[in-house]
DNA sequence: AGCCTGACTCGGA
DNA sequence: CTCCGAGCCAGGC
């Protein structure tokens, strides 16, 4: 790796573990960065999660996927993200409710194949 | 080095 | 159900 601080290697690999999870979010399904951070294998660091979308991750990252822990779309700096997030999961089928909640027990990923 | 902020979460009131 | 405080890590001043 060019010129990476060992301090930044190592947030730059659980940026890549986020990255990878993130990714792996089927389409019309939501994460919360809490679960996110656990599958990345970094239990507790949900911000962390909310951190690395934040500085931009991949192209084609589905970022838009990933809502916090009431099922709802986090706010942001950038006015109208939250609103552009929305739009993009009801356009791949997720409902949300007159609070603006996601029922994630309906739409929540679960990775683990679970009966 | 210290202090503040931020796409978070949880437990208690 | 909502509001507060504490714990968490990284980055900018």
């Amino acid at each position: 790796m060019p010129r990476v601080s060992e301090r930044a290697a190592g947030t730059a690999r659980s940026h890549a573990a986020i990255y990878a999870v993130v990714r792996r979010i089927p389409r019309g399904r939501v994460a919360t960065y809490g679960q996110v951070a656990r599958e990345a294998r970094l239990p507790g660091h949900a911000r962390l999660v909310g951190y690395a979308l934040a500085q931009g991750g991949p192209p084609g990252l589905p970022w838009h996927r990933v809502l916090n822990a009431r099922g709802t779309v986090s706010v942001r700096s950038e006015p109208g993200g939250e609103d552009v997030q929305r739009a993009r999961l009801e356009g791949e089928g997720v409902v949300f409710s007159a609070s603006g909640r996601v029922d994630l027990a309906r739409h929540g990923w679960r990775p683990r194949t679970r009966t």
